[in-house]
DNA sequence: GTGGTCTAGACCACC
DNA sequence: GTGGTCTAGACCACG
C-alpha cells in the first residue's frame, strides 16, 4: 500500500493520509483485518513527522476505520463505520454538485462527467499513479 | 441570488460564498454581466463582516470569475477562467474518486452514484433548498 | 485624437485619460496650441460621466499640460511642466525597473527590452491601436 | 532580503511589498525554494500590520510566485508564473510607452532612456539603496 | 511558531 | 453609494 502526500496541498497532511486510506478501503484495496504500516514506518516513507501520521491513525481509529492492538500493530477494521443515511446523502450531494460545477465550468457536459466517474472508479480499485495535486 | 452561510461549517465562510457563486455560474443561475450584491450589502444579508465577503469577491476576481468596477459594483465575468485541461482533469478525477469513496463506504453502488449525480444536476440549475451542512 | 478607456482597469478612468493625453503630448501627436474636445463631447465618445472627463482636464490644467479659455475651449499648453530633475530621475528609475522585471520574469533579456522600447517609441509617435489592458 | 515600505507612497503597502519581491525574483536576488520571512516577522521589521504583509503574500501565492506550507513557512516558487505571451507583450508595451513619455516630457531622448535602463538593470540585480519615493 | 480565518471599525478614492 | 486599504487584536488548525 503506497501512499503519497503533498505539503503544498490545501488539505492538511494527516487528512491526506486519512483520505487515501479510506479511499483504499472503499476501493477494496485494503481489506478487513489487513495490517497497516506502523506510524513510525510510514512517517519515514513519507518524510514527515511521525506525529502527523499518528494523528491520521488516531482519527481513523476514532472513526472506526482501523483498530489498534497494543504491541501488535494497526489493522483495518472489519466493521467500517456508517454515518446516518441523511449525512451520507448530504455529503454525496455536495460532492456531486462540486464535480458537476467543475465539469460545467470546464465546458464539459453530463455524459463527460459519467465518463470521468468511470475512470475514477477504475483508479479507486487499482490505486492512483501519482501524488495528490495542490 | 440568495446565498447562505453556516459558521459551523468546516469550510471557511469566504469559501462557502465562493463555492455558491461559482456553482451558480456553473448552473447558469448567474449569467455573464450580471451584477452581484455589493460586499457590504451581502455582508448584511448574511450577518457576517463585510471584509469576509470582500475576501470572497477578491479571490473570485483573482480567479477571473467576476470583475469589479470602482464605484459601480461587481459583475459576473464574461470570460470565465479556464484552468489547463490537465489541471481540470486532475481536479475532476480527485473529486470523482471522493464521490465514489463516499458511496462505496455507504454501501451504495455505481448506479446509485449516477442517480445522486442527476439529482445534484437538478439542484445546480435551480439552487439549493437549504443551508450548507456542517 | 482618439482616446480609449477601460472601466475594468485598475487605473481610474480620469487617470487613463490623463495618461493618454500626456503620452500624446510626449509623442508629439498633440502639439502646443492644439484644441482638445470639450469634456462634454469627449464624455459622449467614451460613454462615461462628463464629470470624469472634467476631472481629468482639471488635473491636467493644474499640472500645466493644458489651458482653458472660457467660452473658447481647452488647448494644449505651450509650456509643458517640468518636474525637478530628481523627481524625474526617480520616476524613470522606477518605471525602468518595472519594465525590466516584466521582461526578466517573462524570460526575455536586455536586448529584448530595448527592442520593445523601440516599438513603443513608434507607437508613441503614431498612437496606440487599441484600448488599455486591465 | 531587506524590504522597505513608504506609507506616503501612492502605491498600497501590500503592493509595494509585492513589487519588491517580484523584482527580487526577477533580479535573481531571491531564488527558487528560498524561504521568505514569515508574515508576522516581516510585519515587525516593516512596522506595519501582519495582515497587510499576509495580503501581499496571499496575492503573490495566487499569482504563483511563492508557495506556502502550513506550519513550515513561505517559499519562492520553483515555477514562476507565465502570463500568455500576448498579455506579457501588452504590459511591457504599456510600461515602455510610459517610460518614454516620462523621458520625452523631461526633455530627454531615446539614448538617455537606454542609459536609465542600464542603471535600473544594475539596481535590480543588486537591490535598491533607499526606500520607495512617494 | 507557522499560516488561516474572522471581526469591528476606520479612512480614502472614485463615480 | 461603490470598492480599496489598513489596523489591532482575537481564535483556531497544523506541525
Amino acid at each position: 500500500m503506497q501512499l503519497f502526500v503533498n505539503p503544498s496541498d490545501e488539505l492538511p497532511l494527516y487528512r491526506q493520509i486519512m483520505r487515501q486510506i479510506t479511499e483504499a478501503i472503499a476501493g477494496g484495496r485494503l481489506k478487513s483485518g489487513e495490517k497497516l504500516a506502523s506510524h513510525r514506518e510510514l512517517s519515514e516513507q513519507l518524510v514527515i513527522a511521525p506525529l502527523t501520521v499518528k494523528k491520521a491513525y488516531d482519527e481513523l481509529e476514532a472513526l472506526g476505520f482501523i483498530e489498534t492492538q497494543r504491541g501488535r500493530g494497526t489493522f483495518v477494521s472489519d466493521t467500517p463505520p456508517r454515518a446516518s443515511r441523511r449525512e451520507q446523502a448530504e455529503k454525496m450531494q455536495q460532492t456531486a454538485r462540486r464535480l458537476l460545477s467543475q465539469a460545467y465550468l470546464a465546458g464539459l457536459g453530463f455524459p463527460d462527467v459519467v465518463k470521468v466517474l468511470k475512470e475514477a472508479d477504475h483508479e479507486l480499485a487499482h490505486g492512483p499513479r501519482k501524488k495528490e495535486s495542490a
